[in-house]
DNA sequence: TATTGTTATACTCTATAACTATA
DNA sequence: TATAGTTATAGAGTATAACAATA
């Protein structure tokens, strides 16, 4: 355990407490790390959040962008990329002819559990940063963010002063 | 029509280990929570983290750059926004002719500390969906991670690094 | 020669709108 | 009429490269 600490990013004091950009900076760094970790592998972040999705239920396109939290429209190009590469592939669904259910190509589950070995290292080099006692709570909490709505918080702000 | 229920956002099960795809979640909800609290202000959040950093002390345009996290290009445009706007300065570094001290107005000044008010609501409002006992924990863990270097991580995957 | 600030440009990402075929 | 999927397009955001002034 290093004892002296790396201090060439002199963490800026006066943002320390911006939770936006606290935020922001720790989005790109597991960005970078995720792409990193995915690149033998020659998917995006994204595309692997689509695929893993996809693979755990039988979704429609809708369905998909819903739960990823994607637009519609940008899920398309990821869609055509995943069939592109023939990891997912698109399956009319009898029951309403307009709607397309996304499946997941043997080729695409193989992927996937490539992909989880890699993520898995990944994200264990991320939260060794962290104090051990921390790490769990902090994976809990983001969980607890990730799935809450904008109408779960306080109204701060809707509610502004009359003048 | 169908009753906007609660569970529309479905905690998607395969995805809540995936820490890059966490991590993008909620960024984008802080995102929009600390963009809807700045908006009577009329800036967003990455012109105040700017304002922040250039208020905590004398940077010059590269320092600053580095400080937030950001392109020097991509600052120019934020600057140039603040400077319109009054909130902000560049001014000449008589030690070298070449750099600017972006200073922050008398203007700038006040608009920061009644963002700071906006942003202390905001946040509290945010970790209000967290447990009582995890809040400070996560913003430590935050705080921790946000300082951290690509090199401080155990080198899993990194041994290719993009050309 | 290297660096600061700057501009122009290109590229990525994402959202908007419109269209089709079904329902 | 409304909805699923699709396409084309525009816009924001960001990065790349080149340039002038200074070190």
């Amino acid at each position: 355990m290093a004892v002296t600490v790396r201090q060439e990013t002199d963490p800026p004091e006066a943002l320390a407490d911006d939770l936006c950009w606290l935020m922001g900076r720790v989005n790109a760094l597991l960005n970078r790390e995720a792409t990193a970790a995915l690149r033998e592998l020659e998917i995006t972040p994204r595309k692997h959040a689509v695929l893993t999705a996809a693979r755990a239920g039988e979704h429609t396109q809708t369905d998909l962008a819903r739960i990823v939290g994607l637009d519609k429209t940008t899920l398309m190009v990821t869609l055509d990329h995943l069939e592109q590469m023939g990891l997912a592939e698109r399956r009319p669904l009898p029951s309403d002819r307009r709607a397309r259910i996304v499946a997941v190509t043997p080729a695409g589950e193989q992927l996937l559990d490539r992909a989880e070995t890699a993520l898995t290292q990944s994200r264990a080099g991320v939260l060794s940063l962290l104090p051990v006692d921390e790490r769990v709570v902090f994976m809990h909490a983001l969980g607890r963010l990730a799935c809450a709505h904008e109408d779960d918080l306080p109204a701060c702000c809707a509610s502004s002063l009359p003048d």
